[in-house]
DNA sequence: ATAAGGATTAATGAAAAGTTAATTAGATGA
DNA sequence: TCATCTAATTAACTTTTCATTAATCCTTAT
């Protein structure tokens, strides 16, 4: 089964919230539907959403002030408005703020689902939380990243957290590219000169580890990344 | 100063095209305004864009047909969709052909503007992660463009990344002239003297590389650009 | 015939990657 | 406080990779 998309609705307006909260459940979305706005950063760092969908005129708050308050804290999660205001400098002001889209009411639901869906399709959000496991099956190795253990054998490799962390990384994305900026903007948090060179030292550790299998390697795609390569089939 | 964006404006009334043209220019973009729709695969062919904006009621084609056929002949150029035909049946219509926004006439030129700039800075940092659209069947070889990979039986080749965005920009138009200009503006960002040399070293490494297929053939138009000839049938 | 475009092979140089070792910083414990 | 230990970063250096440029020969169009 796909995954649903998670949306979070805010929206005070008791018969327009229940009426799209109901629809877009019926079209498959997580939709959870928040009428007050001040709980809603709380909401947003208790759970994981796709999408925010923000109504401008709210009678506790300005959808504006609220939207720049997520971009500002959560600024991976995308957003959009919705609206019965109109007037074109609201419509640019919705944008400047970083909206992707900025909807007029009435709003027409069918519009809504394809709108939204057209923006999250292109977005591919993968989410991260997904598998949260932490053993990874690679090659002749396991590897348990909660306790930064390699096991070959009956031998155990402590690992250095970086050292387990980047090979957790490449595992979760098996004969895939991993490209530099992903790996050191995910684990390092940015990303220069000096950060890449770290990883290539942290290459070199993981290559020396993973030497006793040989149908194991991690190959450098020049200027790209690095691609763990196995012939293991997955197990589930 | 950042790169201006380049946009094809397919509109075949002289006064709104007009009007766009001019604005769009001044607000910095690069535009290219095409009042004949019949001649758009050409344009594309051999100019870089980053963005379409159809209109969706033109004399000579209808705008859904256009985009039908831009959507499966250039899927990595993203469009949109601007119309006087609001009926609600029309818009879901343009995004289920991919459109990434619909507009409505009467358009305001200083909204089309932000929904543009929303569209294309989201679609920048859209990282292109190891997606769908990286496996390529070329004849009897296989390119991954991920990992640049080129596989023809148990045999793997190993492509550099001009080589195997070159050939994935050819395998992306089989049977169709690539024009230079296009290429060169695509892959190397601009169209001179000894990009155009480098070219056509890259099209001889290709040549080798793909030799092993006699089916295949990537030939020259003289002045014009390469065609990668295939007879091999689509696989879905 | 000749000029422009194209094909091919080889040389060059800059950037990227690999490796080992030194240094720094933080934690731990006497 | 100071010595010790550990891990990440930085440094120093080598090797490899690859796009570009150059050089040369071949093809096409007029």
């Amino acid at each position: 089964m796909g995954k649903k998309y998670s949306i979070l609705l805010v929206e005070d307006d008791a018969s327009l919230g229940y009426l799209l909260t109901e629809y877009l459940r019926m079209k498959d979305f997580d939709i959870i539907w928040e009428k007050e706005p001040t709980k809603v950063v709380d909401i947003i760092h208790s759970n994981r959403f796709d999408l925010a969908i923000l109504d401008v005129m709210m009678v506790q708050m300005d959808g504006f002030t609220l939207a720049a308050d997520i971009a500002k804290r959560f600024p991976d999660l995308p957003f959009i408005f919705l609206t019965a205001r109109s007037l074109k400098v609201d419509v640019l002001k919705g944008f400047s703020l970083g909206a992707l889209d900025y909807l007029k009411k009435p709003i027409d639901e069918e519009e809504l689902v394809v709108r939204i869906l057209a923006l999250l399709d292109r977005l591919k959000r993968t989410p991260d939380h997904a598998g949260e496991n932490s053993i990874f099956n690679i090659g002749m190795y396991r590897l348990n990243s909660s306790t930064q253990e390699l096991f070959f054998e009956s031998e155990v490799i402590h690992l250095t957290s970086r050292e387990s962390e980047l090979l957790k990384y490449l595992a979760s994305h098996p004969n895939e590219l991993c490209g530099h900026k992903g790996i050191l903007e995910t684990l390092w948090g940015n990303n220069d000169y000096f950060n890449r060179k770290s990883l290539n030292v942290f290459v070199t550790h993981l290559r020396k580890y993973l030497a006793h299998d040989p149908t194991l390697r991690i190959e450098n795609v020049h200027g790209r990344g690095f691609i763990l390569k196995t012939n293991v089939v997955k197990n589930k």
